[in-house]
DNA sequence: ATCAAAATACTACTTACGGGTGATATACGA
DNA sequence: TCGTATATCACCCGTAAGTAGTATTTTGAT
């Protein structure tokens, strides 16, 4: 048998912590490397611990794990963060995607869905609720109406992605056989169909910013 | 017991396509209302049979349910579409995302997994393979240790974030009261830490890209 | 067959951008 | 205190980019 995944746990709430732990113990490939309450007593053991897998606890008295990720993520960087909550809030799940995490569990899961999950986000895959998964992926829906966009040819598209690559209009002339000013000229009419005057503004219609702004 | 699940299918491979039909049909609370082999034949029934899932294959002759997802999504805003693949195309997952599929599965799965993957994606989740669903998460965290990033100075940072915007080096020197040559010279240095020779190079290292294909 | 849209190409002009080189002042740490 | 990093500004130069006007050919739809 290869060798077991290493498990910490960070959580406040004793009676929790002590669920989790006896969750984690219990099953032959995991092994529990270490319980906290806080962040801070966490992050000084962290770096000699190198868990594979955290059990991170979002809201914590002190500091909580959602400010801690970016560096517990520094701390041990091999390390995946499973992310433990009671709540179910969206604003939440975000922040901690972005911070790092890779998982999302609420803590009312049982037994075999957390054990599954610890597994699950050692092997690669990135566990989460059904509901969770769902507003993940329907931040990626409705990127579109762009509008504008669709106003292009397929030519004018097909340029307007070698701009964004950062090709000079020399480069886009020689990659699809155009004399420069031929480039020169579909360039102008995307720009007056997106109604911009330079190559980032024009860019820039293409990018929901909604994925940028966090 | 509650209303049956109604699924439509649209796959071109007979074999395939069989043996989906076979494991719908086989499931007490599942209900085949329709099998298809192209997009052509399926949109036209598609506003009478009003599926709760729709099993849509990416990859099809003629016209691809990649390309008929938005169409497929004005045409019954109520059904599911859950995309079967034999790829696990990065590219293509984000594709289907952002045009309204909210789940991923790929054709070599088990029977088990995929009725309950139809069963999960009628609950309100998003079923997706543990890879898949750890690129999209991924996509989120902009796992980019761009490291590159890092060097920046403040001052360069907040150069750089105006070249975003699309401003000129006249525009971004009266916006922050420098002079045009000393807006200049950062973004030299910002180039040459990034190690790019354009504004459009430097600004795509700021951007997971995947997001933003056509 | 005809008209419109799209794709191609040119001349000419102005401004923006990127590279090279050098300089000064300030702040921060070894 | 000395050096390095940062921030500021300047001049020169050549190419890239954007604007304007015009024109030919190809393609698609009516």
């Amino acid at each position: 048998m290869s060798k077991k995944i290493s498990v910490a746990i960070v959580e406040d709430d004793k009676e929790i912590s002590g669920f989790l732990q006896q969750i984690v113990s219990s099953q032959e490939d995991l092994e529990l490397i270490g319980a906290f309450d806080s962040v801070e007593s966490f992050a000084v053991k962290l770096p000699d611990m190198l868990p594979d897998v955290v059990l991170l606890d979002i809201s914590l008295p002190g500091r909580s794990g959602l400010d801690f990720l970016p560096d517990a993520k520094k701390l041990s960087g091999s390390s995946q963060f499973l992310m433990c909550t009671v709540f179910d809030d969206e604003e939440k799940i975000f922040e901690c995607l972005k911070r790092g995490a890779t998982g999302y569990i609420v803590k009312s899961s049982s037994p075999e869905l957390i054990v599954s999950a610890i597994r699950d986000i050692h092997a690669g895959g990135s566990p989460m609720s059904a509901t969770i998964a769902r507003k993940v992926v329907g931040a990626f829906s409705g990127v579109k109406e762009s509008s504008e966009l669709d106003s292009l040819t397929a030519r004018e598209r097909e340029i307007l992605h070698l701009l964004d690559q950062g090709l000079r209009y020399k480069e886009i002339a020689e990659k699809i056989f155009l004399s420069v000013e031929t480039v020169r000229t579909h360039i102008r009419n995307i720009y007056i169909k997106l109604q911009v005057q330079s190559r980032t503004e024009a860019l820039n219609k293409l990018r929901p910013k909604k994925f940028f702004l966090f």
